[in-house]
DNA sequence: CGCGGCTTTGATGTTCATCAAGTAAAGTGG
DNA sequence: CCACTTTACTTGATGAACATCAAAGCCGCG
């Protein structure tokens, strides 16, 4: 990770009607002088589960995981999360510390603040604690949802699924090279790595997609919607 | 449902502490006459997916089921909640309609604040908002680690889970009446009701727990724990 | 008392994890 | 830059886990 400078910009920053749309100007040129900016490269971890919570953390560009360590040392993904969320979001506030690990798919910028500045912040700023518990929420419900709908799928659909979550969902492109191994997918859909991968086999023989390693092409998405929904 | 009378006795309620700890005795007092209560019967439906939020809601005694009906009418059900919760937690300040159904598994009362005077309440209250904030977070967090740990397990472990999660977190007893049918509980934890039964049937022949229709009781808990978390 | 839904158990076939063995790709040190 | 090592990927074969179907008993309710 290379260290954050801190420079005041944020009055124009892009993200800033959808992380603080409540502040003034005044209030986020002085939240400006508490942030820091870090940059992490793939394969990087953010913090571990068990971490203290120090920083409010949101994610300004790239993609990660979050994931957590089972008591066989093996993971399990808890969801994939793309820019304007919250990174800390499920534990923030919660607890002193984190529930998951974060670690970085794609090159990432984090936004950080510390937590003391922050619940600062809060206390004077109704708005702002509520348009932080929407938002919060909202992330939240998403990821109960997502839960429940693999938990919902046998291998095929499970594997449908993911294709999707990537081509609509993070790259709005029906090519697409995938950030994570196989063996992340296994991880994150709840199946063996061996037969994700014959699924994946699978879905390229029967034409539905192409794949030659990372890079993935959707050929045929109805089909796909179709294994998705049914399995 | 009952109607509510929306008496004022907020100030003395056992509950306060839990829901609104951050309220000044004159606030309660004015919050207890935006409130109503209201009783529900078992099989009770509080409300449905998709209908109207209009209502905060919260679970003052009683047993409710969260759950989502799939697209070919099946039942999944997302968690069980007992006292002290939101039960429109998920959905909360993000959505204009619940994203989840929850009906009644044991005689409940509600106690309900319309949503407009629940927001104008938050508004002027930042550490109302702020501990809502963290209460909706560990709810949901819960909910989240639930589900992962669900699919984490086979079939033997997920219904050891469920045994566990009555005996322990529910009632607090190694005896107790189950409150839902072998098939929410199949529903609960996304496993054929033919296998949950099967599974329900070999513990009481290994002599782990004692079932009698409804009635519960866990002969070995440390075999249960074992159970739970090999599987 | 009869109907429908819940419960139970057995039998059967499908789905899935696991093991194994081999190939490809990617990092590592000389 | 190449040899080496490790990690990711791939496919087949096997057995275990699970869903499904079917039949029968049970229970509550109109």
């Amino acid at each position: 990770m290379a260290g954050g400078l801190g420079i005041c910009i944020c009055e124009n920053c892009e993200f800033r009607e959808v992380i603080f749309p409540h502040l003034t100007d005044e209030e986020v040129h002085e939240l400006c002088a508490n942030k820091s900016e870090s940059h992490y490269r793939k394969g990087e971890i953010i913090h571990r589960e068990g971490e203290e919570i120090t920083d409010f953390k949101y994610l300004k560009k790239g993609l990660v995981k979050v994931f957590r360590t089972l008591s066989d040392g093996t993971e399990q993904i808890v969801t994939i999360t793309r820019p304007f969320e919250f990174i800390s979001n499920v534990s923030f506030f919660t607890r002193n510390s984190y529930t998951y690990s974060i670690s970085v798919l794609e090159d990432s910028t984090i936004c950080h603040v510390s937590l003391d500045y922050m619940r600062e912040l809060f206390s004077g700023n109704a708005n702002l604690a509520m348009g932080l518990l929407a938002r919060v929420t909202r992330v939240n419900e998403g990821i109960i949802t997502q839960s429940l709908e693999i938990r919902n799928k046998n291998l095929v659909g499970r594997v449908a699924f993911v294709i999707l979550f990537f081509a609509r969902e993070v790259y709005s492109s029906k090519v697409f090279d995938l950030p994570v191994s196989r063996k992340e997918i296994a991880d994150f859909i709840s199946m063996s790595t061996a037969n994700v991968i014959r699924t994946f086999s699978d879905f390229k023989r029967e034409g539905i997609i192409n794949a030659e390693g990372k890079m993935i092409e959707v050929i045929d998405m109805e089909k796909l919607d179709l294994l998705a929904k049914r399995g």
